[in-house]
DNA sequence: CTGAAAGCGCTTACAG
DNA sequence: CTGAAAGCGCTTACAG
């Protein structure tokens, strides 16, 4: 391995010259540089990270921290924070925690002891409290936050209430009146949304419309369909909380011999990449992953840089409603 | 930052003491190694990992290199890949390199920079060209690899042959003599298969039954379906080397008027989750891709530790059919 | 079993 | 504009 002493001894300069030349900070005589220069490509000279970090204290390096990387939601959001990382020189730490406390006090452990300049925590609401993040020594920011937003720190993610909202605004656009909700637990905020369009027009979606979903999956979801269409009073639409419910939704429907979108609307959440495919294609509400992904590490890296100004903030972007064939107006019928 | 000297001066001993009780390499009287522990608890001293390594020169960290993350194939390995990691006290840099050279490059020139103890190439065939893996000062192992098959480096990946073999038995089982193929180029191997599996009964696929998709897509695939359902003599069996292709393929065999599997048998390949939600469910050949990125890692961390045998090995994994609704008999008047 | 010394490869003031 | 010195926090022989 060629070390920067190698290049200077090649030089015939000593290897604070060479660090001069290559970080640029100091002037050095342009002759100088020249031969530095020629002796790192002669040598295929590359300088030791590790060593680097170690001298400067800083390792260009940020941990992400996001429960899964399977499913489209969060692959994408790797995807877009690894790229702005690489924009800007910073290699990408990744850990899953796979919503297990103990892996991801773990991993959280590990990351301090390697040093990373900053810790983008996507998702992951179950786990923050369990881990030290107050003593944490770089900067922390949160992203894809949906209940129980924490204060402590900067947070980038999606306005869930408006999400809700604009599928219930559409809903009642068509003229629907009676909703069934099929959710997770955790996606209150978006049935939130929902209710707030209905209740503009007068109209209340009670408990007793909601449907919580026992498993994530399009299963989980054809129970809660079932369950939904066949209760008093027979619903014209159903929102779900998230797509996968929405694709049990609609074998159900197709089940209980009810058609979409001519007897029933349904309208999903999150517009990921499978709901295109069905039949018939799914009307859902589509989030700003990717640009969620960017602004959270590009706010990260500001303060790790601290060339901006630390304020801490929340920061909302705007989801959008995607209209496709699963809704309709309602029966009429049904007025 | 507590350091390793700030526990030495605790404990009233010297740094290397300490830095003996915690690596356990060197015998500590027990009263000592108390009154260490002791003072490393009171302390909250954790070891500043980029010290250690660059002492070392191991970094306890190795690098991934996939295509993309989105899409259950390489998601699954990358969380595969970074559990056994975990279990063995590294940690995992991400690469997504998007079949972009210019940027894997770049992403190679930092582990390097980095110092990774050991690198894993997944299924970037068109990249390994480009990279300077033979300067490599790490361990190199390659996973999912199809064609072109590099012999420099121990490969871990599936018995892709076998998987065509595996489809076309299926479909000669049922009865049918008249397939067509839709295929990615890049997937040769999985067709050289299914022809074997037809040529055992004496019956050729020609070149012409093979139809090549242009996107990578369902769109892709519903193209390429419709040329080959309309092609003389009509198939009564279809196989994707892909799931996406026969996603295409079902909605194609749909606009046409033929039924899933009256009419008409399809055949998947990589058995990705959203294949079991498809009307009919599709049948498909699945690959053990956990089980391949957990090999490729174990091998990668032997022989980064060198406690191993460092052989040149290729090994293949067997893929198995999962049968469906997708298939079925032969029609009878199409004998 | 414990301490003194040197070194990993770099950067950062500080003199000249 | 360039060189000599010290230091980042650890580990590794090597003496005692």
């Amino acid at each position: 391995m060629v070390t920067m002493q190698d290049v200077a001894e090649r030089a015939g300069v000593t290897k604070q010259t060479v660090s001069n030349v290559i970080s640029g900070r100091v002037q050095v005589r342009p002759a100088t540089a020249a031969r530095v220069r020629a002796a790192i490509d002669e040598l295929g000279y590359t300088p030791n990270l590790v060593a680097r970090s170690l001298a400067t204290g800083t390792t260009m390096t940020v941990g992400l921290f996001v429960p899964t990387v399977s499913g489209a939601f969060y692959a994408e959001i790797v995807e877009e924070v690894e790229d702005v990382l690489q924009e800007h020189g910073y290699h990408l730490l990744l850990c899953t925690t796979r919503l297990d406390g103990e892996r991801a006090r773990h991993q959280f452990a590990g990351l301090t002891s390697r040093n990373v300049d900053g810790l983008l925590v996507a998702g992951d609401r179950d786990l923050i409290d369990h881990l030290p993040l107050l003593e944490a020594r770089f900067p922390v920011v949160l992203c894809a936050w949906e209940t129980g937003v924490p204060e402590s720190y900067p947070v980038v993610t999606i306005d869930y209430e408006r999400a809700g909202y604009l599928a219930g605004r559409h809903l009642r656009d068509l003229g629907h009146e009676r909703v069934a909700v099929l959710a997770s637990p955790v996606h209150r905020i978006r049935v939130d949304g929902l209710r707030r369009a209905f209740a503009e027009d007068g109209i209340e979606v009670p408990d007793s419309a909601v449907f919580m979903a026992d498993e994530p999956t399009p299963r989980g979801g054809f129970a809660a369909a079932t369950a939904a269409l066949t209760a008093e009073p027979r619903p014209t639409a159903l929102f779900t909380t998230y797509d996968a419910l929405a694709l049990g939704a609609l074998e159900a429907a197709r089940a209980l011999g009810r058609s979409v979108p001519e007897d029933l609307s349904i309208v999903g959440h999150d517009d990921n990449p499978e709901v295109r495919l069905t039949r018939p294609a799914l009307t859902s509400v589509s989030i700003p992953k990717r640009e969620m992904g960017r602004q959270a590490v590009e706010l990260l890296l500001r303060e790790v840089t601290k060339s901006g100004t630390p304020v801490n903030s929340l920061q909302l972007l705007r989801p959008r409603l995607i209209v496709r064939e699963s809704t309709g107006p309602v029966p009429p019928h049904a007025g």
